[in-house]
DNA sequence: ATGCGTCGTAAATCATAGTT
DNA sequence: AAACTATGATTTACGACGCA
C-alpha cells in the first residue's frame, strides 16, 4: 500500500489538517515593486515593529501577516545564506590531510 | 505583468545535477524509509556527507522528492521496485 | 492567553540541464 | 536546434512549538 507519508510526529496529529474549516492563502507572487521594497526594509532592519509593519503593509498592499512572515522567511535566508558562507570559508583553505 | 523577475541575483540557480551515485544514495534512503521519508539532521548530515553535496542540498532533495512522488506514484512504483530490488539483492549477499 | 520568534515543511514556481 | 521533460533551487504560507 501507499501508505502515504502524512505530516511527522505519527502519534498524536492523527489526520494533517484537511477538513477544518481554514483555506490556506493561495501562494501569491509578490511584485518586483513589492519585493524591492521588502528588501530595502529589510537592510535597514531585520526585524519590524509593529507601526512599521502596518505601514508597509498598508503601503504595499500585502495583509500585515504577509508581511510578517516575508520578514520570518527572510530572516531564514539570511540565516542560510552566513552560514553558507562560513562553510565556504572552511572549504576555501583546506587543510590538507 | 511587469513582474520582471531579477535574473541577475538569481544566477545562484546555475544548478548541476547530482552524480548518479548520489542519485543512487538518495533514492535508497528515500525508497527504504517510505512509511516516513524524513530523515533527522543528523542522518541528512551523512546522506550530504556520502553524496558529496550539502544538508541544504539533502533538505531540497527530499523535499523535491516527497512531493514529486506524491503526485505519481503509479510512475513512482516502478522506482520504488527497483530500489526495493536493490536492497534485498544486497541484502541477501 | 497572546503574539511574534524560529524550524521544518508543502506546494507552486522558477531556471536550467538533459532528452527527444 | 526547438520542444519537451527532469531536476535542483527558491519562494509563499503554515503548523508545531518556544519564549516573554
Amino acid at each position: 500500500r501507499t501508505g502515504m507519508f502524512y505530516h511527522r510526529i505519527p502519534e498524536l496529529g492523527g489526520a494533517p489538517h484537511a477538513l477544518l474549516g481554514k483555506t490556506r492563502r493561495p501562494r501569491t507572487a509578490f511584485t518586483s515593486q513589492q519585493l524591492l521594497e521588502l528588501e530595502k526594509q529589510f537592510r535597514m532592519n531585520k526585524y519590524l515593529s509593529r507601526p512599521k509593519r502596518f505601514e508597509v503593509a498598508t503601503s504595499l498592499m500585502l495583509t500585515e501577516t504577509q508581511v510578517k512572515i516575508w520578514f520570518q522567511n527572510r530572516r531564514m535566508k539570511w540565516k542560510r545564506s552566513k552560514k553558507a558562507q562560513q562553510d565556504t570559508k572552511k572549504d576555501t583553505h583546506a587543510h590538507q590531510t | 505583468v511587469m513582474i520582471l523577475r531579477s535574473r541577475f541575483l538569481d544566477a545562484r540557480r546555475k544548478r548541476r545535477n547530482f552524480s548518479k551515485q548520489a542519485s543512487e544514495i538518495l533514492n535508497e534512503y528515500f525508497y527504504s524509509h517510505l512509511s516516513n521519508p524524513y530523515p533527522s539532521e543528523e542522518a541528512k548530515e551523512e546522506l550530504a556527507r556520502k553524496c558529496g553535496i550539502t544538508v541544504s542540498q539533502v533538505s531540497n532533495w527530499f523535499g523535491n522528492k516527497r512531493i514529486r512522488y506524491k503526485k505519481n506514484i503509479g510512475k513512482a512504483q516502478e522506482e520504488a521496485n527497483l530500489y526495493a530490488a536493490k536492497k534485498a539483492a544486497a541484502a541477501g549477499a
